[in-house]
DNA sequence: GCCGTTTGGCTAATAGGCGTAGCTTTCTGG
DNA sequence: CCAGAAAGCTACGCCTATTAGCCAAACGGC
């Protein structure tokens, strides 16, 4: 009979924790059942501060969206060219490994025609924007910035998904493998601006 | 009471009608009910033919990582260098875009520890084998094949994986995206070479 | 052709998930 | 102080997977 004080926030709160405490599958594994125990609730009280497991699901991934724009700006405030893409893509993969269910939620898709994944979408957006701010200070044309986004998205992202899912064996050199897709990354796209000269170090020479 | 003549595979055939048929989403939606209804007959006789839904899940995902393999494989027979390394990635991409739902199953990492895993682990690690061979190509020293297997296995892995969830808008340009990733690839395997001089060509390679 | 065994289906039932309905208790605002 | 909103609860329906036990169909030996 006494009152738990939950609101939405509390929910979404707990809901962190069990994805939190659910290592890279946490997100997956999220169920009402368990944040409802968690709140020393029964699940069906849940209903009364959150629409469904769909919704909390999207208000998880949001947050977690917002956290790694967060963490991805504050790595890169005060830094241009190559030592902004590398200090973001750092933290974005600090992120990732600190946060393994977090950063799964991030890897839910907005769709686009869902109203309801209207703030998530614009979450993404930003999120991608950080890239493009960084990739600008290369001095691409503005039809190559979006390739360069791209391919950087994709190493990164692909990176830290292999590695939470277990698909680097010798776990030792990760730290070293990763250094390296970052200065091909770096060579990649100073190569893609028109009059070679990269603002910043290349690390493994540049091609004419 | 007539028999629906079913099979262990014969199950595991129509689990991947299902996953087809459920785009990207349709391994994780992957449930007995709906294979059961598919071959019409009860949920629970599909236990006559398969240990769990996990023992399905897990052999749908060794014929998934087994198909990438095949096909990787018959890209890049009779290449070497810098076209080969193309024609793998291009093939990889192309076997996840026409089923992304088995693309999607092939992102399960096997457990290291579990033994009901052992033939997935093998699966996986053959399939990393025809990066390995390809990259073999490029003359790295023995330290630094591993990093560019990684980063190979990133940018072509995270690039196929945004492009199916969602990540990229505009879908016009993905194919020139996935052009510049790949100029990006190649250029930076060739950079670890010790000697400069890529073996293969360096501009922009051609696809259909 | 017949009998016994194996095999492949079935139904019933358990356990756990989401979600809805409706009741009761607690808090709060006028 | 009391009415009504808010926040719990239980009971239920429907969906999963999975187990247990039954029954009929197919098959092997003779």
């Amino acid at each position: 009979m006494p009152r738990a004080g939950l609101s939405p926030d509390a929910v979404v709160r707990l809901a962190i924790e069990v994805v939190d405490a659910g290592g890279p599958t946490g997100f997956a594994d999220l169920t009402l059942a368990k944040i409802a125990a968690k709140a020393g609730v029964a699940a069906p009280s849940l209903y009364k501060h959150v629409g469904s497991l769909a919704d909390l699901r999207r208000e998880v991934t949001v947050i977690a969206v917002r956290e790694l724009t967060a963490v991805a700006t504050s790595a890169t405030v005060g830094r241009a060219g190559a030592e902004a893409l590398r200090e973001l893509a750092t933290a974005w993969r600090t992120y990732a490994l600190d946060h393994p269910g977090r950063y799964a939620a991030t890897q839910i898709g907005p769709d686009p025609d869902d109203p309801a994944d209207a703030t998530l979408r614009d979450a993404a957006a930003e999120s991608v924007q950080v890239v493009v701010a960084v990739l600008r200070g290369f001095g691409l044309p503005d039809d190559r910035v979006i390739d360069a986004v791209r391919a950087v998205r994709a190493g990164v992202h692909g990176f830290v998904t292999l590695e939470l899912g277990g698909g680097f064996r010798m776990r030792e050199d990760v730290d070293q493998s990763f250094t390296v897709l970052l200065d091909m990354l770096v060579a990649g796209v100073a190569a893609l601006a028109p009059s070679a000269a990269p603002p910043g170090d290349t690390a493994t020479g540049s091609r004419p």
